[in-house]
DNA sequence: CTAGTTTTGTACTGATCAGTTCAGAACATC
DNA sequence: GATGTTCTGAACTGATCAGTACAAAACTAG
């Protein structure tokens, strides 16, 4: 036996997560990956098979964190300030400015960008984006049933509830000032909460 | 003097719009695009320059026929109609069964398409995407006007009608049965007019 | 220190990419 | 139909892509 510890797996993961993130699957060129990640082309072979099946654990590790995010939110405060801390989460740090450009809260939604990019490209990882996000959508319709709305009101919501948060990871990675995509959120919320009493 | 008419030019254009439509810019091979264009490489060369500036000349028509559609529609119906009518018109083609897939409303918006697809990659077609993005939010604030909304109000549902909008873009490309992408749509607007009211 | 096993850097493979080149085909003019 | 110009098909270029092969390096166990 030999070498035992090869090198941070599941930190070399989440440095791939950011790279797919930002660029795309397709503008992650494999050379990009490797220097991220730190580590040579045979060991990235050897533990992860190939760029594809490295992309699927990267949307899983997304979906279940954005899930984990949620559920956090949830423990804190009322059901429908989680929603809403939830959308606004990316938008906590200063951005479109200076130094804070570039950070994660320009890259939208992993789940969101996967269908985009790979509409008519791989049908199969949109399948798999679009489950974790009806996945996402359960839940905002859970929490919305907690906030005292009927099953069919809060299913109903839910799915606009999910239009927005599409439609806040395009505006997010158009570069527009912080405000001009905030704002709309705080409107739908405010919207929302007035359906809903 | 020879040849006078090399070929088609805008029905080429055309068939290159569709197929980035559907593809997106980075899978949109040359060689797909000559095929569908039905078009030598040297007649590609000669005549659009390179693919980037193609694209981009199918970015300026998608922007311009969006626009003539959304007055198209104001022409015949009522302010607020005429925006439902430009959010669902993408289905009211018979889809997600059949002989019916993979009809453009499939395909989202190409100006949204390229904000996901391009951001972290070639930062000017996400501006100038999202530019045109801004025009149509434009527009949809003067069509609130029309319905009666205050400038702040009119200026506000605009914002949200975008975010609406660009989710829209993204949930018609997850092949999610045609109900559950036009029903949220309503439901927006269901709220909407009932904020202007 | 040696033997045995695993990991890794580097060079390679074949495919495909966007873009170029140029000889010859296609046309208008006369 | 010959001439002159323009356009186009097909072969080519160099770069880059994902993925492979393999020998040397790195480490543990004895």
């Amino acid at each position: 036996m030999a070498r035992p510890l090869e090198f941070n797996r599941p930190q070399a993961v989440n440095k791939a997560l950011v790279l797919f993130w930002h660029k795309g699957y397709q503008a992650a060129s494999l050379t990009d990956l490797l220097v991220a990640m730190g580590i040579g082309r045979s060991s990235f072979y050897a533990a992860f098979i190939d760029k594809r099946s490295l992309y699927i654990e990267c949307l899983d590790l997304f979906a279940a964190r954005t899930v984990k995010l949620l559920r956090r939110f949830r423990a804190k405060v009322p059901p429908v300030d989680a929603l809403q801390n939830f959308f606004q989460r990316s938008f906590v740090a200063a951005r479109g400015t200076g130094a804070a450009r570039n950070s994660r809260s320009d890259w939208g939604c992993l789940l969101v960008n996967t269908v985009l990019e790979m509409a008519g490209v791989d049908e199969d990882l949109v399948a798999r984006a679009s489950r974790y996000l009806g996945n996402v959508q359960g839940i905002f319709q859970a929490y919305l049933q907690e906030a005292g709305a009927s099953r069919a009101a809060a299913e109903e919501l839910a799915a606009l509830l999910m239009l927005v948060n599409e439609g806040v990871r395009v505006s997010s990675r158009r570069r527009l000032p912080k405000e001009q995509v905030l704002k709309p959120v705080s409107t739908a919320f405010a919207l929302i909460r007035r359906a809903i009493a």
